[in-house]
DNA sequence: TTGCGAAATGACAACGTTGTCATTTCGTTA
DNA sequence: TAACGAAATGACAACGTTGTCATTTCGCAA
């Protein structure tokens, strides 16, 4: 409606339109309190007729910070999706926007570059979503005036780090299992590159070697259930296995539809449990117990983190989110 | 290891370090070729020492841009992450990072509202993803000076849009089945809010229509398998259903479980088609054909429109994204 | 009406960069 | 060596905002 000659209107625009300065305005944008109301009205008319918006960087340029966090995807997967809600819901809740770079796919990107891009852009703090060893990882400097938190299951010499529990998880469900009479638990993997595989497996080992039991070779998965279907066909073949742990719910599935194959029962023959709880989506009456991380808890925490640390940007911490176990009817208990 | 007095390093103060004006410190970065050889690596160890990295806000101040692209999710869901990575990606190759917001959960958000946070944020031009209908779409005019694209499958009066081709994969399916003898189409609905599950159920409509064939009533669905199942244990009673196209796969595969358990065969006694092509990641080979969407292309689309549309946000064009139909063998031919 | 303190408003510099234009330095030819 | 054009460098303003400090206006009591 109004006249459009300039091309961006600035608050000296709105300040000659309304008949008062330059300084009048910001402070009705910055402290309305402290200016009276006929000028803020005027102020405010002046604004709407030229459709005026804050300068973003000259704003920030005088200010100093930006009001963006950044967000480095070095890994975008399922999960993710959870993740990036949680920390975009606490960001908008603590009035900050995000800021966002990915790994380019099928190129390397090492922490180093990464945080270079990212200082470059207009970013208060910074969080790494790292699903996959990198080569600097131990290296890795952290800007000294940019707070840095890394989403990652290992643990960081310098940067605060935010992580599912996953070997606290895969424990969980081990003893899950041994507590009920099961006297091995066999385990299924997902892509070997993957750091929440590696991660299960772990915890899978620490808790099967806690009760003085020797781990049976794991199978290896890729994540798919076409994996799971092959690792089921060959436990179906091992007398001793009565337990099976999936890295998800996807292989797990696979594995239970081995097993049916063979002629076993799940629980009945054999026990089962994935992680993720992800399957009652798409089976109908499942029946598959599951360790499920929260991972919006995750991106909500690792978001506060960058937050709290934005005024002592080398502090440090560790945050472990705990996973929780759902319980469906896929595990016997053998005692009874 | 050098000395930090100074909270930010400035290009003045590299200058002085290296012994030359500002300005030549501004063009070893911006036009090096311009600047002498031994000049230049004065100024690069000064750089390199004292930690210097350009100020995002001076910079954009000046320039009048931000290499910004904007995107405000108003949904986020499973699909998301392949259109996310595609925008993400395509950016990357154009040399722009992303700015993001998103709708809290549990709140409504209009797109004048939306348009009205980005355009104080850093960005020369912004995606909107919205899944569902809102408010204000029809009354709606996008800033300007800023290139606007929403990711939606309604028609807009004024922005650019980009969109999957529900429709067009939905008649597609339903072709399918026809061509091959089929005489009637049921459909399982999702969520009746999402848009894709009524463009799903329009194309599956018109291509019925199409052929002068009254469609059924459609059975109402939520996405997740069980109420396929429910779905199912009702189409199996009805003696004229041969063909069943389920909004998404999970719901399918409801359907089918339904149908064996109702002792019919699939594809033998009803055929399925199901939307997404997931079905392969959770069940050991699946035989449920399904319409794909590619999202991943559909971001990178969305993210080309709006970078080509920077100098001229007022063009307005529409693309869509067509489907895939991935063949297995759920349908059968019923002219062999 | 005058005087006074508080409230409201304004003038000006500064944030760190890039564009414009002027000046210096260089390499070459007469 | 002098003179010249090209290459390299520098001085200064400008981008649009906010902080500091000075000035004006206001309401109220004397």
């Amino acid at each position: 409606m109004a006249t459009m000659d300039k091309k961006n209107v600035s608050m000296n625009d709105v300040a000659v339109a309304a008949g008062v300065s330059l300084k009048t305005v910001s402070r009705v944008i910055n402290e309305p309190g402290s200016v009276r109301e006929s000028t803020r009205d005027k102020v405010h008319s002046a604004m709407e007729a030229l459709g005026f918006r804050t300068n973003f960087a000259a704003r920030s340029l005088k200010l100093g910070r930006y009001g963006c966090i950044g967000v480095v995807l070095f890994h975008l997967s399922g999960g993710a999706v959870d993740m990036i809600d949680g920390i975009a819901d606490a960001a908008e809740e603590r009035g900050f926007a995000l800021t966002m770079i990915k790994k380019r796919a099928g190129e390397k990107m090492t922490l180093a570059e990464a945080a270079r891009r990212m200082s470059q852009l207009p970013v208060d703090g910074m969080i790494f979503n790292l699903r996959q060893m990198v080569d600097d990882f131990d290296t890795f400097e952290a800007p000294k005036d940019l707070k840095t938190v890394i989403i990652t299951p290992m643990e960081h010499p310098a940067c605060s780090t935010v992580s599912d529990d996953q070997e606290g998880g895969a424990r969980m469900a081990c003893e899950y299992f041994l507590n009920r009479g099961h006297k091995n638990v066999y385990f299924v993997s997902g892509k070997k590159e993957a750091l929440s595989s590696q991660c299960r497996m772990k915890g899978w080992r620490a808790a099967l070697e806690a009760r003085g039991i020797e781990p049976p070779e794991p199978l290896q998965g890729d994540w798919n259930a076409d994996s799971g279907y092959a690792a089921g066909l060959v436990l179906a073949d091992k007398p001793d296995c009565t337990a099976v742990l999936a890295a998800n719910d996807c292989m797990a599935n696979g594995v239970m539809m081995a097993l049916r194959d063979k002629g076993l029962s799940v629980p009945d023959d054999v026990s089962v449990i994935g992680f993720d709880d992800e399957l009652y989506k798409t089976i109908p009456n499942s029946i598959l117990t599951s360790v499920k991380f929260r991972h919006r808890e995750l991106g909500v925490r690792a978001l506060n983190e960058v937050v709290a640390g934005l005024e002592a940007p080398s502090s440090r911490s560790r945050t472990l989110v705990s996973g929780v176990l759902v319980e469906r009817s896929s595990v016997r208990d053998l005692r009874a």
